[in-house]
RNA sequence: GGUGGAGUGGCCGAGAGGCGAGGCAACGGACUGCAAAUCCGUGUACACGGGUUCAAAUCCCGUCUCCACCUCCA
């Protein structure tokens, strides 16, 4: 089976045929940097990073292209409030998503074009659509451009709606438009907004709408044609919608697949800044491994909203100790012999490879996951070196797809910790050296209460038949 | 008003006509000096009411409840 993706806009499950055999051109829309990312807007990066791997995995050449909206109303609002210029309250939090990325392991993108470094591209993009009668200046002077839906007859086709059923937004400013869902291209630039936030052009200084960004860059570094555009779904109508308009009559081919991402919830109710409900990624990830975060986004389905709790979260920290207990008690036993042949590329179960080719069904893909632990435990335990050996390449390459392997660079840890590793290691042996001495003689007492201070200090003791193993208890 | 989604065992979450995904929790057993880890076993789940079918959580009709989008939103 190959790979196969549910279309949003076909509204079913489509074989994937790349525009280009053996290469992938994925574009997703970034995140408006206005403020910290809560665990709702991380989903969509951990999803999309595992599309990439997967399909990256499966021997394609995959480019990924991720904006930065770095101007907007929000930006401006919000700066002006902070009493800070909007490029440096932006900056800031570019600078916080980038973290909040890396902390969950997601992949840099292949390019991360930011959107005032692009104004000229979509400049010219106004024109082509000025030229072709979708968009005219607005008649008022305020020298903001519109692209006119009523020209663009398929208006609606991406999110299923007829404009004329759409809920005309009665209390919008219609300022000059011709009608009320007409978008704005370009913003004349108004008198209460900082200068530095507008560029000249042929209407006067302005800035960018916010739907023609993502058009501009996605044309700029993938051409007029390219395979897959995602984002979360909130973001099909107005956003994807018009981007595809804008794109479609500027006479652009566009995406050839649309991926929607489901939305987190919070006590039942969306995830978001304005119902103050959001847990913010670099809040959770100081009470649970940054791992497990993860592994708690890929249990379900992408397209199947997720309700974000404390006992999810918990209920996914466990599961990821499962995985670690196995993978340091195999990498103990079974690596020497297999552990040197492991590699990424190596070739994952063929049930796994079933379960991500559906539509990136991760939930099938866990399921094989616990499975391979199962039956490599039980090989473990039998004393079955060879048949531990091959479940244990088989986790980790899972692990690998999913990027969720402790020992890939993305989860390396801090070099102080690496540091102070082997002094622990050192001084761990040596306390636990003494309680074995403590066992062999049957004080038991002893060995206990030695176990109890180590517990106490956070290390996880463990008597194996190999010998005592130690942990961190988180 | 338009469009779309959801209701599954103690919990989280798959599946989408016929053998009960998987995990977490719980209980019993094996192993262990005791633990831990691990393995084995234990659950009469599919919002409600009808219908179709040899067979329905899955299809059809109706009802209820919840959520999302149509305005910035991952």
């Amino acid at each position: 089976m190959s790979f196969h993706l549910y279309d949003s806009a076909a509204r079913q499950v489509r074989a994937f045929v790349p525009l280009v055999a053996g290469e992938v051109s994925i574009y997703h829309c970034g995140l408006t940097v206005q403020s910290a990312p809560h665990v709702g807007h991380i989903r969509k990066e951990v999803v999309f990073d595992v599309l990439r791997r997967w399909l990256s995995h499966s021997g394609y050449e995959v480019k990924v292209v991720a904006n930065v909206t770095d101007i907007d109303d929000k930006i401006l609002a919000k700066s002006a409030e902070a009493g800070v210029p909007w490029f440096a309250h932006a900056y800031r939090f570019e600078r916080e998503l980038h973290d909040a990325y890396a902390a969950l392991g997601c992949l840099p993108p292949t390019y991360e074009p930011r959107a005032t470094g692009h104004i000229t591209e979509m400049l010219e993009l106004i024109e082509i659509l000025l030229e072709r009668g979708h968009a005219y200046v607005a008649p008022d002077g305020s020298g903001d451009v519109y692209f006119d839906v009523r020209s663009w007859p398929t208006y609606g086709a991406l999110s299923g709606q007829k404009v004329d059923e759409m809920e005309a937004a009665a209390d919008a400013d219609p300022r000059g438009k011709r009608d009320p869902r007409d978008f704005a291209l370009w913003k004349g630039h108004k008198p209460e907004e900082p200068i530095t936030a507008s560029w000249p052009s042929a209407w006067g200084r302005g800035r960018p709408g916010w739907h023609l960004e993502c058009s501009a860059m996605a044309g700029k570094y993938l051409g007029d044609e390219f395979d897959i555009h995602g984002g979360g779904i909130d973001l099909r109508f107005p956003h994807h919608e018009n981007e595809l308009a804008q794109s479609r009559a500027a006479g652009r081919r566009f995406a050839r697949y649309w991926m929607h991402n489901a939305w987190v919830t919070a006590a039942g109710e969306k995830m978001s800044k304005s119902l103050g409900n959001g847990a913010l990624v670099s809040e959770v990830t100081k009470t649970y491994p940054a791992r497990a975060v993860r592994l708690y986004l890929l249990a379900p389905h992408y397209r199947s909203a997720l309700e974000f709790s404390d006992t999810s979260l918990a209920e996914a920290t466990a599961q990821l100790a499962r995985i670690d207990a196995f993978l340091q008690r195999a990498g103990e036993l079974a690596s020497p012999a297999g552990g040197s042949q492991w590699s990424p590329e190596v070739v994952v179960p063929a049930e796994f490879s079933a379960a991500m080719d559906d539509d990136l069904g991760t939930p099938g893909a866990m399921a094989t996951l616990f499975g391979a632990i199962r039956e490599g435990n039980t090989a473990l335990d039998a004393g079955n070196l060879e048949a531990a050996s091959g479940a244990y390449v088989a986790v980790r390459s899972m692990l690998g797809v999913l990027g969720l392997d402790p020992a890939a660079p993305e989860w390396a840890g801090g070099g102080t910790a690496d540091d102070l590793r082997p002094v622990v290691d050192g001084l761990v042996a040596a306390l636990l050296d003494q309680r074995q001495q403590a066992r062999a003689r049957k004080d038991f007492a002893a060995a206990d209460a030695m176990r109890d201070r180590l517990t106490e200090v956070g290390l996880k003791i463990e008597d194996t038949p190999h010998g005592p193993r130690w942990s961190l208890a988180k």
